[in-house]
DNA sequence: GGCAAGTTGAGCAGTATGCGCAGGGAGAGA
DNA sequence: TCTCTCCCTGCGCATACTGCTCAACTTGCC
């Protein structure tokens, strides 16, 4: 099912290093055939393994130089209620529900501190949010990445590619 | 400087929502000529603004379909060393150093609980790491996303566009 | 043996790309 | 007001890529 052979591999980390490859110069450097290329990206993209080409933006070139992470606890059962109300807050980024001691996990930005000091309130104002935690995010050591996981596919002996 | 006008902002959501279009029917799209388009571009990416096109991969296609955040308190001064341990191990997707009770934010995969018991064993076990705390992602009520930021803009009445 | 799936190499029409160039409009400064 | 610069526009060119189709070959499996 969900198997990504070395070809889809190698495939995948030529696109992430250079993502704006086209088919024929990818089949070029994976020495396949064109259509094969062609029917690989399609195949991953019904698996829903290669689901698009976003841009990437830098959000710090946009003026949103900080980031923060927040922590909330919320009333019990209103969770779909607190997540509508924070995507409403444009500068919330990302929000996972998780285990453990907060419910909600939320990525911000802002602009400055002042702005940052807004969307805090802001978050923290949502009703149903009892509790949070804040940490403002000094650098990004290593940042989102899923070039090694593809490595290790790619490494691997089985398969053809 | 850091300044995206109106236009810039149309084009991002423009390649936001369908960023496999060329440069040709994006000029379409917008209602200009080509070569702007291509200068827009261009000048998006040196300005860090626009920094590439990454193909977006769905991990839980690929067989992770487990989520974990974990809160690392670690040593003074030790954070470049955890960091490049941390860097070895390829289920580790994103880690930023953070102000707070914790020192560093770690986001990583797994295919199992019983793979994920071996990686949060493996950051755990890093040295100069003190103290954890893990969650585990139920649910992604809002994946990353830029685009209310770049709304935000293309609906500013200033600059062309 | 025979079927199904994947790969290959080829070809074709349509279209995009990178590049250059001349002209025009808007703003800054003398 | 004149002038300079920056940006957008519209055009054309040669090259290259795309989506699509076809027949033929290999591989694995019933």
């Amino acid at each position: 099912m969900g198997e990504i052979d070395r070809l889809d591999a190698r495939l995948l980390l030529l696109l992430t290093d250079e993502p704006r490859l086209g088919v024929l110069e990818c089949s070029r450097r994976l020495g396949v055939a064109r259509g094969t290329v062609q029917a690989r990206m399609e195949r991953l993209e019904q698996r829903g393994v290669l689901t698009g080409f976003p841009p990437e933006v830098g959000l710090a070139a946009m003026g949103y130089v900080l980031t923060a992470f927040a922590v909330l606890e919320i009333a019990q059962g209103k969770r779909a209620e607190v997540t509508e109300r924070l995507r409403a807050i444009d500068e919330v980024c990302e929000v996972h529900a998780t285990t453990g001691e907060g419910d909600l996990l939320v990525r911000m930005v802002a602009t400055s501190n002042a702005d940052l000091q807004r969307v805090i309130d802001e978050v923290v104002d949502v009703r149903w949010v009892s509790r949070t935690s804040t940490s403002i995010a000094l650098s990004t050591p290593i940042p989102s990445r899923v070039r090694p996981l593809l490595e290790k596919v790619a490494a691997n002996d089985e398969g053809p590619g």
